[in-house]
DNA sequence: TGACCGAAAACTGTATACAGAATAGCGTCG
DNA sequence: CGACGCTATTCTGTATACAGTTTTCGGTCA
């Protein structure tokens, strides 16, 4: 049975559970029959049942005290929180690397990084180039100071609702004002970098907590400006406010 | 069969599994055999397994390529990081809880405790006391500030091994200079009130980031001087270093 | 008409069965 | 005597069976 890799059933109920919770397929704090999801999917109850647990485990589901689980419901203080929350700990990330110095390997990495995303905010913007390098610019800001505690806990900061630092990177190359934030974004990768790189711990660790400042700030604007667009990006969906 | 509460078996998996890996039942790095397990514990595999994916997912446990889990290695500087960590998500949750002014119900509370911990420090030390009202405290700050995703992931930093608040209050009451470090902490528990009362989120985090450094300065007392007590401190057989 | 009660259906938590993979043990060959 | 390969056992991941609980729905009574 296990033709595919070790355990094929659980990672596919894992991700498909998850984007179809975040791409809001279940209506507010409905309960998610078993029996139902796992024929849905096609598999059986018990790779489900764990996906199931590592979503509650994740936020995204809670459980239910009469037994299962429900869609969690997040209010938009909880989505700032988690936005915060990613702050503080890639400050504490960006701070450790420069009292510690940086993990060699991914030093060098990260000029490249940086250079890419430069070039991608350079002349015409290229969205999805800066997608994927900002991405890669956080997953290595975590895991700079050397420190697997602290990249796993940042890792699954970033699965919070919408508190991944490319949860507003969703198609919004249409928004005009869009361009100039992601310009001021690449700043502040520069500035947290440059920090790093002098050993300012406490210079580096407000930087990166201002740069999530930016996620919130794209979350202001898309909540009240674009709520169209609240529908494109992931976790937004589960707001009840 | 669910004559008791409702997920009996899985808690009490979980509860003895952890207690077990914890208290070095296991070898270094020893693979966990599901069905030997599960006997030794008269329950099935399934509530057992649910039970290694959680420790898994807490850390203590980890997934081996081949199919499996054993139990995790940690080195020393891993735990420091543990307690860094904590460090700071309880900083976050002080200057938080200061910026935005205190949950009331918790902020009584909260003078209630202290005042606990007075009397258990003064005169003839009641370590038990101080024990219980330590972890509330820890507890209340955490859900100080009304964020219910900072009060979870403090949870979860706390289960990290030897990263809680109470790891290394664990019968110590017979080191003599335990005492004044007690003291000490209960200072720093009241100066972190004071903050928070006076809005004062800076000096709030940074209080609670020191905090922590006595469980660091407990921790490298105890590797160092009394490596014969590190086996009474939860996480701290997991170490190799 | 509306509330309460009872039976049936649905659902969850747990145990067990099953299939494929990994590992250990043993024999054989160099 | 040692290395390699084959087989048997063990073990994991998944599916399914089962028991008890919750929920729903229809009927009865006020």
């Amino acid at each position: 049975m296990d033709r595919q890799e070790r355990n094929a059933q659980f990672a596919r109920a894992l991700i498909e559970l998850r984007s179809m919770v975040l791409g809001a397929a279940f209506g507010a704090g409905e309960r998610l029959p078993e029996t139902a999801l796992a024929e849905r999917l096609s598999l059986s109850r018990t790779p489900l049942r764990q996906a199931m647990d590592r979503l509650v485990d994740e936020g995204l589901l809670e459980r239910v005290e009469t037994g299962g689980c429900r869609v969690a419901q997040f209010k938009l203080s909880d989505i700032k929180d988690a936005i915060e929350l990613r702050g503080v700990l890639e400050g504490t990330a960006a701070r450790l690397a420069a009292e510690r110095g940086m993990v060699p390997a991914l030093a060098t990495r990260l000029d490249e990084v940086l250079s890419e995303l430069d070039t991608a905010v350079a002349g015409t913007l290229d969205f999805r180039s800066y997608q994927k390098f900002n991405a890669e610019f956080h997953d290595l800001l975590g895991r700079l100071a050397g420190s697997t505690i602290l990249a796993k806990e940042l890792e699954r900061a970033g699965r919070l609702p919408a508190a991944s630092p490319s949860s507003f990177l969703q198609g919004q190359e249409m928004i005009p004002d869009f361009r100039e934030s992601l310009t001021r974004a690449q700043q502040q990768h520069r500035a947290m970098a440059d920090a790093i790189r002098a050993r300012e711990g406490a210079r580096a660790e407000a930087l990166a907590r201002e740069h999530a400042r930016l996620a919130r700030a794209n979350l202001e604007y898309v909540m009240r400006k674009e709520p169209a667009l609240a529908e494109r990006v992931p976790g937004l969906s589960l707001i009840a406010d």
